[in-house]
DNA sequence: CGAATCGTTCAAAAGCGCGTGAAACTATCT
DNA sequence: AGATAGTTTCACGCGCTTTTGAACGATTCG
């Protein structure tokens, strides 16, 4: 078999992974660049851009040489991806390398990380929030009552329309998420729901 | 409520900003959360909030003081949130002062930052997810037509998924945008439209 | 007009996240 | 088992962002 690599060797093969088309480069800057504005790392962005573009699976080997990234980030990125469920790893028997496949479907995709990262994130802001309204109720009983009663008298109600804001942020990830099984057929129902 | 200035230098220079209270401090430090979590400043969030549940407006050297701030970042984080337009400015004639006062309308907010932010991310993605459609025909046409027949087609197939996921979240960017006057008219709405 | 107060700017410093690369670890092959 | 290819982990350092604080500018008042 050692033999064998020496003759490919010879024979001018590549070194296994070609480098990135112009067309794959500018969709995974692209991506990259929206992930980091959703505040994800640039190289989950373009890591999962390129196993979604190539269709096949790859070697993490690949994935460095067109990234042009270190072992180490390959492999940390692609924990990432697969912990978020985005990204899977094929185990081939007889085949030292792991391979990896993106998750092809988009949407889900998406619909699965706002489940997990936005939805969870206002659910804890809501929380605060009626901990807040809690300890607002603590001062003003600490104090006297005349203290600061402008002041309490805002914040109550204030904080109760970011609660408000916020569980209308919750249910329409909901929406959105539950939805995410229907897929397309939603989505001429959302286009006419517009008003023009 | 309008207690003299000079009540309170008297009383040993208190220096004009009282400290923050624990609810202010847990509804500042959680909207401060969501905007690193949006991708942006902590202090942005930090001192809207202060400013929001102030109900009135206040001094740079107040919002200094409750939020344990330098100088130089109190001013920077107000011309920010003023070029995003949720803060205001406000010149008060025969004082050296400026006073600052939060955006009170909370949606009208949140859809003017989207509007500005996200959509133009979107739709600079579209653009580029078209470019890279046709980098990938120039490509297949520079060389052979076998060469990556397949790699070319699994690309063109999925750069159009891509478009066109960015397309949907255009349009509902749009819908959330046009609707933001219609405000709580529209939530009954989207909450009857989810399947049970 | 000059003193005093407040706001803004900017260069330097601090803080922090990210990628690196080598070492440890695992799995396959001879 | 030993050798080899592949993967993961992690301490370190680099670069980017944020913060600081002092100098400068602007506005009001005596």
């Amino acid at each position: 078999m050692g033999e064998g690599i020496q003759a490919r060797e010879q024979a001018g093969e590549q070194p296994s992974g070609e480098s990135l088309w112009e067309s794959e480069r500018i969709v995974s800057d692209t991506i990259g660049r929206l992930m980091v504005l959703w505040g994800f790392k640039r190289n989950m962005g373009r890591v999962w851009t390129v196993l979604y573009l190539a269709g096949e699976p790859l070697t993490a080997k690949q994935l460095r040489e067109r990234l042009q990234l270190s072992s180490g980030a390959v492999s940390m990125t692609l924990g990432e991806l697969g912990r978020w469920g985005v990204v899977r790893k094929l185990w081939v028997q007889g085949d030292r390398r792991d391979f990896y496949e993106a998750e092809a479907n988009v949407w889900k995709m998406v619909s699965r990380v706002m489940r997990e990262r936005e939805r969870a994130e206002i659910v804890q802001a809501i929380e605060a929030f009626e901990d807040a309204l809690l300890a607002l109720e603590r001062q003003v009983a600490a104090r006297g009552r005349e203290a600061g009663a402008a002041r309490a008298r805002v914040q109550r109600e204030r904080i109760h329309k970011l609660i408000e804001l916020a569980k209308l942020g919750r249910t329409m990830l909901d929406a959105l998420i539950s939805n995410a099984r229907l897929d397309a057929s939603w989505l001429p129902r959302f286009k006419l729901g517009r008003s023009r």
